[in-house]
DNA sequence: ATATTTTATTAGGACACCCTAACTTTTTTT
DNA sequence: AAAAAAAGTTAGGGTGTCCTAATAAAATAT
């Protein structure tokens, strides 16, 4: 049905939030090449195969949004990379850092039964070892944990899932501190002080203010 | 290191018994493609590929041979192939029949450590679930259990790994009955007054005399 | 509003793997 | 030994996925 390559496309475009709704919005074309490590060129020949499977919608010139059988597809891949994941650090004892590129061959492994009874086997989890959500067998992802970043304990390595506060105040603020929605991030310290949060994230450390820790939505 | 598709032909050139000492003695283009169910003219192409890298020995218009690389990497696809068929059928519960499509992608997962990790998760079998010897991490076939056909209990499903009388005539009556190695057989009955052997493959019944069923090895 | 920068697209090419059709070499049959 | 059959090879294409270089459109800055 679907080529790896494909399935890799629809993956990114899942992460980048094609999906109109909540999220970043839609990627585009250039969004999308940096994500996969592709040049601009070669996504643009995908992308027109990807609308003429009806997996993916596109004006001209425009913006990228994953259909609905785009986006049920995007997340049964998912699905298949965290049970394999989970797989691998709990059957297999990988480490943390190890199961990520194995899961990413194992996830396009085609089976009707394969996957389902993997999951059965792993006592159907509700969250990969990274804590990432795993969706169920109809698309659908459990009910997240959501906790904010002042509540998270120290040490803890999470990502941006939301915030609580949506005032184009905050975000605009969020905006210039540099944080985005899906950032990962370690949990430095809780600052007894005043509440702040020292954080690090791709290399760089940071003290956000408590009012903005409790608006943070991380995983 | 190799493609799915060249780990293919290293398998199925392993098959065949390209490999000079015992059995079938070496394929030629037109027998690989047959295993393979791809055009004579393709396999010809990957022949000259596969001998540029090293894993095969073949002059023009002759036969195939697997270089010393070329075996242990085939080896290692069949070691990955049996214990991937055997996680499949003991952990996740899939029938002796369903194993093989499915074992058939697994194989060509690359990682350092995933094998010998799934290895070690099953126990370190010794065969697979069609009872089919799993080569051990440095290339090398468990002791094979050979019993002769004879000796083989009713309702047993094997195959013919090997003869114990060499001799042309015995050989040459092989081939008349269309008895060759490789071949899937299942015992039907041991007739006890003359300890004939009833046995049944790809559809045909045939018996086959006392004497001829102690000279035939089978797994 | 025009110039610049960014983003998207097109054109043309490469490599892996597959094909069919035609041809050559080797083997087998007569 | 010549004819027929089988096995191996070459020539020329096709698809999928990637590339670079050049161009067109849109967004941004001046």
């Amino acid at each position: 049905m679907f080529t790896a390559t494909e399935e890799n496309y629809l993956k990114a475009l899942f992460r980048l939030g094609a999906l109109t709704e909540g999220g970043k919005g839609p990627a585009g074309t250039n969004e999308l090449a940096l994500e996969l490590d592709i040049r601009p060129a070669t996504v643009n020949g995908m992308l027109k195969k990807l609308r003429e499977k009806g997996l993916v919608e596109q004006r001209r010139y425009g913006k990228i949004l994953l259909t609905e059988a785009g986006r049920l597809h995007a997340v049964e891949v998912i699905r298949k990379h965290r049970l394999w994941e989970t797989f691998l650090y709990e059957k297999l004892h990988f480490s943390w850092d190890e199961v990520h590129d194995v899961a990413e061959q194992l996830e396009h492994i085609r089976s009707v039964n394969l996957i389902d009874r993997l999951e059965e086997f792993l006592g159907y989890p509700s969250v990969d070892p990274h804590g990432d959500p795993i969706p169920d067998k109809n698309g659908r992802m459990p009910p997240e944990v959501r906790r904010t970043l002042a509540e998270s304990e120290e040490g803890h390595v999470c990502r941006i899932v939301g915030v609580c506060d949506n005032s184009a105040e905050f975000l605009q603020y969020l905006d210039r501190l540099g944080l985005s929605l899906g950032l990962k991030m370690t949990i430095t310290r809780h600052i007894p002080f005043d509440g702040s949060v020292e954080l690090e994230s791709a290399g760089i450390r940071m003290i956000i203010t408590r009012k903005v820790a409790e608006n943070l939505l991380v995983d």
